[in-house]
DNA sequence: CAGGATCCATATGGATACTG
DNA sequence: CAGTATCCATATGGATCCTG
């Protein structure tokens, strides 16, 4: 697979601003790419989401792949916690890349506001 | 400048995805980043944009430093275009980036839906 | 041709309340 | 603790009409 038109180009940055873009897909990933969180970790860490809205995004989140629900049994309890899949660590480093990029994005316009 | 933490990360994160995020800021980059276009041009390429639309993105990608609006005069007649800024083209490599992922992902997905 | 002004449709995420 | 269901607020982009 590769990209033979403009167009289609246009349309594979779509599905990836569809999968980091968003209010907290972003944030959502980037947690749980440290370490598997607990809903309620995540909840508590993202600070102002709901729950209805916590579910939803991680719901989407694992219809595309990205994250895992898993059971964690133990003889007394059961606990769930999200974790990456192994693709969805592959976007680690591409967040990266937005991070510098945005870094040097910053500095550009900070400077031209400093010395207009 | 550089991140020191997760939390400055994501706000990075979240100015990059307002650059190149929404329906039609990724498109009209990456249009304008082959060559100076046109109003009326943009408007053509990109289908189903309205006037007021486009003029609104414009009018935003230029006050972020994105592109630069310049007067073409000639003896007879006076037109614009839009160009990338010095700063703009260098998205062009972080785009690249975001195709390579988004075309991996779309293997992995397709994947596992052929294989299930 | 290159837009601005005004008003409107829809989508995203939020508030609230509830469940096993 | 880990969610779901329902309803609602706001923001993004669109439709339409107008101007120099």
């Amino acid at each position: 697979m590769e990209v033979k038109t403009k167009q289609q180009g246009i349309k594979v940055v779509a599905d990836v601003l569809d999968i980091i873009g968003g209010k907290w897909r972003g944030p959502i990933l980037s947690y749980i790419c440290d370490k598997p969180r607990r809903f309620n970790e995540l909840k508590s860490i993202l600070g102002r989401i709901t729950s209805a809205t916590l579910s939803k995004e991680l719901r989407y989140l694992e219809e595309l792949r990205m994250i895992e629900r898993v059971e964690i049994r133990t003889e007394t309890s059961s606990a769930y916690e999200y974790r990456m899949s192994q693709h969805g660590k592959s976007i680690k480093t591409l967040i990266q890349h937005v991070v510098e990029w945005g870094l040097q994005h910053r500095r550009v316009v900070l400077e031209e506001e400093i010395i207009p």
